[in-house]
DNA sequence: GTCGGTCCTGTAAACGTTTGCATCCCAGGG
DNA sequence: CCCTGGGATGCAAACGTTTACAGGACCGAC
C-alpha cells in the first residue's frame, strides 16, 4: 500500500530548484522563468510526478471533487442524470463522490450530514432531493454551491421542468384526439421522500380537463405503485370500471408500461382501443412506440454540472425550466 | 467557503488535554483513560468536531473512499450494481468515488490514469471493465486490492457468472419445450469494449443445440444493436427467412422487449406463435412477463463491495461465480 | 548613480491531522 | 524503600503540498 510514487521534493532536487518553484511551475503561475518551466515540467514527466491529492487538498481547500446526490427509486432517471453529470465533471478535471439514498431513512440521514459531506467536495448536484419542502433553504444543509435538479431550491441554482404544464399538455394532446373520458395513473406518495412531483402532473391534468369544459371524474384518477407493475394493476382497476376511459395518462413510462402490458393482456388493442401517453421518455419508451413526455435528463445533468462548475467559479445563481416535449409515437389515436 | 469549523485544537483546548490525546479518544485507541475520554468525546459532540478528511487521509495514507468504475452502456446493469455497492460502502462509512465510462476512449483513458485514481481510493469495484482480457494482471494498472465484475482478473478478486452455462440453460429450456429452429438475438462487439460476453453466450447457445443434436444454423444468429430498437431488427431479420424460427434466446433483456415489441407489430401472438427468452432479468422483465436468466445485480453488488471491505482489511485475493437461474415467466410456451 | 519597478527564486510557515517517542505517575514485587 | 513496568499523557515530527514574504537580479527612468 505504500506509494513510493516521487513527491515534489524530488522533481526539486532533480531539476535543482525549490519546491515552491516546481509547485508554480507545474500549475501553470507566473513568475517562473520559461526554461525553468519547461526543465521542471520535463523532470515532471520523466519521473510521472502527480501532486498527492490529500496534501494539496489540505492546504488549498480545494478538493477538486463535487458530490451527486441520488435517489435510487426508478433505476433509470437518476443513473442517466449521473451520465450526463459525470461526462461534464471528468471533463473539467473533478472527481465525482456519489451518495445514494436507496432505504427509507437515507434521506434524513444525508440531510444530518450534509455539513460532513460538504467538506470533501467543493460543489454538488442535488437530484430530487427535494431539501426546500419544508421550507428550508440550501444554506440550511450545505455550505457548499449547490444547483438541484428537480426543485427549485432557495440559495441554490436550479434545474426543473414544470410538470404541471408538461402534463396539461399530454393531456390536452388526448382531449385533441377526441378522448374525454381520461384516466390518470398515478404513483404513491414515496416514503420518506416528500415530493410535490404527483401533485403537480395531477393538477396539470385536471387543468387540460377544466379548460376543455371535461368533468374531472376523481374515479379515474387511479394510483399504483411507481413500477410498471404498478401501471398493471393500476389499468385493472380502470378497466373494471362501468365507464371506462379510452385514454390514459401515466405519471411514469414504467408504469405506462405496465399498462400497455395490462392493456394486451386483456385484448384491449393499443392505440385503437386505448391511447396511452407517458412521462419521462425512458429508456425503452422510443423502441416500445410510447407516446411520451420527454424529460432529456442526461442533457439536464450536463446542464446542472455546469451549473456547478459556473458557481464553484463565483457565477450566481440561477434557475432554469427544461423544457418537457410531448413525443408523439404509436401508443395515442383519434378516439374511433 | 472558509469552513470555520473546529479542529482538534479547539477540543484539546477546551478540554485541557493534548491534541495526540484528543485523537486517540476519538478513535478509540487504547491508553486514554475512561474519563478522559468521556470528556473529549462530549466537548466533541458539544463543538460537532469532524476531523478535517483530508488531514486525516494526509498523514494515515486511508483515504476511507472506494472507487467504483463502471461503464455507461445500457444503464440498468451498472446502475443496479451500483446501488449495491453504494449501499455497503455507505454503511461501513466509506466514501464512493466514480469513474463512468460514457464515450468510447474513455475505458483507454481510464486505464492509462489508474495509478492517479487509485491514489484517492482505498479500493476499487472494476464493473465489466475487461482489464485482464489483454493478458493483464490487475498490479499492471492498480496499487490498490480490487474486485472486478464481470471478468475473472489475475490480482484482483472476481464476482463473476457463468455467461456460457447460463445461455445453455436458457436454449436448453426452449429445446425441453420442443422448439427446435431456435434463433439467437446478439448484440454487436462494442466500440472500444473488449468484452469476450457475447461470444461466451454464443458458445452457450450452441452447446445447448449440440447436446440435444440439433443443427446449428449460422443463418440464424442475428446481431443488431444492444437494444429494445435493435431487438426489434433482429426479429424482423430473423422473420424475413423462409423457415422462421419458432423460439428466440436473446443476449439481454432489452433486445428481448424490442423482440416483443416487434413480435406484436407483426402479429405474431407471445407464447404460442414465438418464444422468448431473454438474460438479465432487468428491473421491467418481470412485470413484462418476460421469461429470462437472472442476475442479481444488485446482490452482486453487495458482495463485490463486502469482498473489497475483505481486501482492504487483508483477506486474500478470491473468486466467485454467480449463479444465474432461470425464471420462468409468460413469454415461453410448448411448441404447438 | 540611485531609485523603483518587474521578474524570478528561495525560505519557511502554514494546513490539521496521526504517531513515535519521551515522560510522568503509580501500583506491586522484591 | 527501591525498582520495574505499564497505563496515561504530552511533545514534536512527520505527511506533501501551497503560499506569504523576502530577497536578488536586472532594467529603464530620472
Amino acid at each position: 500500500m505504500a506509494d513510493n510514487r516521487p513527491t515534489i521534493k524530488d522533481i526539486a532536487r532533480v531539476t535543482g530548484v525549490s519546491v515552491a518553484t516546481v509547485s508554480r511551475a507545474l500549475r501553470d503561475l507566473p513568475y517562473v522563468a520559461p526554461e525553468t518551466r519547461s526543465r521542471v515540467v520535463e523532470a515532471a514527466a520523466e519521473l510521472e510526478y502527480e501532486a498527492h491529492p490529500q496534501a494539496s487538498r489540505l492546504v488549498s481547500g480545494r478538493t477538486w471533487t463535487v458530490g451527486v446526490v441520488a435517489p435510487q427509486f426508478g433505476t433509470w432517471f437518476p443513473f442517466r442524470a449521473l451520465g450526463g453529470i459525470n461526462s461534464v465533471f471528468a471533463k473539467a478535471g473533478y472527481d465525482v463522490l456519489i451518495s445514494m439514498m436507496s432505504a427509507p431513512g437515507d434521506r434524513r440521514r444525508f440531510l444530518e450530514d450534509a455539513r460532513s459531506f460538504c467538506r470533501r467536495v467543493d460543489g454538488l448536484v442535488l437530484i430530487d432531493t427535494f431539501v426546500g419542502i419544508e421550507g428550508d433553504s440550501a444554506d440550511a444543509y450545505f455550505d457548499r454551491p449547490a444547483v438541484a435538479m428537480g426543485e427549485v431550491l432557495e440559495g441554490a441554482s436550479s434545474i426543473t421542468v414544470d410538470n404541471r404544464l408538461a402534463s396539461r399538455r399530454a393531456v390536452e394532446h388526448l382531449i385533441e384526439l377526441g378522448h374525454g373520458r381520461i384516466g390518470l395513473v398515478t404513483g404513491p406518495p414515496l416514503p420518506d421522500l416528500p415530493t410535490p412531483v404527483p401533485e403537480h402532473r395531477r393538477l396539470g391534468y385536471e387543468d387540460a380537463l377544466e379548460a376543455a369544459g371535461l368533468p374531472v371524474d376523481p374515479g379515474l384518477v387511479v394510483g399504483g405503485e411507481w413500477t410498471a407493475v404498478g401501471g398493471a394493476a393500476a389499468l385493472d382497476a380502470l378497466l373494471d370500471r362501468p365507464d371506462r376511459p379510452t385514454a390514459v395518462f401515466c405519471m411514469s413510462d414504467e408504469m405506462a408500461f405496465g399498462v400497455l402490458r395490462a392493456a394486451a393482456r386483456r385484448g384491449l388493442a393499443v392505440p385503437d382501443d386505448l391511447s396511452v401517453v407517458g412521462f419521462d421518455d425512458h429508456d425503452l419508451a422510443g423502441a416500445l412506440g410510447l407516446t411520451t413526455m420527454r424529460q432529456a435528463v442526461d442533457e439536464m445533468g450536463v446542464r446542472a454540472a455546469e451549473t456547478v462548475l459556473g458557481l464553484i467559479d463565483g457565477d450566481p445563481v440561477s434557475d432554469l425550466t427544461w423544457d418537457v416535449p410531448l413525443m408523439v409515437r404509436e401508443t395515442t389515436a383519434e378516439l374511433s
